[in-house]
DNA sequence: TAAAAAACGTGATATAGATCACATCCATTT
DNA sequence: AAATGGATGTGATCTATATCACGTTTTTTA
């Protein structure tokens, strides 16, 4: 059950079994099915989630009910409302699985446990942290100076497997198009 | 000289005396003068640098000579490009003093030398890393889902000074518009 | 397996913002 | 103080993308 997580941090940071051993026992394994919910959005996000099976996405909808995709989270990746799950504050972000997931939580608390305890996964978030930040520079970068075609492509390229796992207007709204301007795009780039 | 620094570092952790000495002799002070640059794109970003006084900006050039604003860095900031420090890779970024700037550098082997030796530094800098993605995130879905103007109420809201300290062309640049569509907002917002 | 719901495609039209062009204003330098 | 270059404002036009509307296909669920 923790094998996948065990191998993620270890390809990160040094750790040692007893480390590992201990982390094991602060975080709750949980099955969520498609469609449901790990998050709405006002409710505080008590836990961020390591997802060792599945996919999930985390998204806004704004007044006018158009949805806004923040991250697909797949195997590997983490998930949660990064600023609710610090603050205790209402979280902006909903968390739907798009598959059957197999998840693992962690509280708070317990990850403050965690850090205090153990500072190589202080290390471990530190860089993971990191990385998602380098990624969503870029992609900050990308909508503000590229059109919805790079950006199209950029997300086959950075994800090859993507547009198998999710409908077209996911895709659509995590390039920040909506979905007729997604479709357009396809047929011309297929034809042309 | 470094006391700034300290207050910024003790307002996120707890650091005794003895560490934050010991910090003080890895950091090289620079002062840099308007319009010079600290990075230029294409060469590595050996340091990153916390802002004593000034202002700075890091932006990309894109191929149609259009510049984009990734961030302003203003007095208590950080500012590198984050990638090229980590990797040594090329920079994506120039990063330019927009007021004479006085400056703290650290070099990456340095700043490995301080995470490892002073665990609260390890912590100092993913809790400014998160902060960084948290505020980076909403940017992002700002940039997705709201309106030019929004986005432009919004800069104002969190930086009240910023229209005073760079010129209205980058605060378009910044917010992902020409500097023409910024003009014409903002003789609208001042009429209506 | 039938029915309902979700996903997808595509035409017609609307619009936010880009582009181009030029004038004015302001600040820095000599 | 003159001169140069940077910054700003504004009109005319263009374009990428949004919006609205409807039909078809695919997937889910009862």
């Amino acid at each position: 059950m923790f094998e996948f997580l065990h191998q993620k941090v270890n390809e990160t940071i040094n750790i040692t079994d007893e480390e590992f051993e201990y982390a094991k026992t602060l975080f709750i394994p949980k099955k969520l099915r498609k469609k449901r919910f790990l998050l709405e959005e006002g409710e505080p996000c008590i836990y961020t989630t390591f997802v060792e099976k599945g996919l999930l996405r985390s998204f806004t909808i704004d007044e006018k009910g158009n949805e806004h995709i923040l991250q697909f989270g797949m195997e590997g990746w983490w998930v949660a409302d990064l600023y609710s799950f610090l603050t205790s504050e209402p979280s902006e972000y909903n968390i739907e699985a798009l598959e059957d997931c197999e998840l693992l939580l962690i509280t708070k608390s317990s990850w403050d446990l965690l850090l205090d305890e153990v500072p190589a996964f202080e290390r471990y978030f530190r860089i993971l942290i990191q990385n998602n930040l380098i990624a969503t520079q870029r992609r900050l970068m990308g909508t503000i100076s590229t059109t919805a075609e790079e950006r199209y492509t950029k997300l086959l390229h950075d994800f090859p497997r993507i547009s198998q796992r999710v409908p077209q207007h996911m895709i659509a709204s995590y390039i920040g198009v909506t979905r007729e301007t997604l479709s357009r795009l396809r047929s011309q780039m297929t034809s042309g």
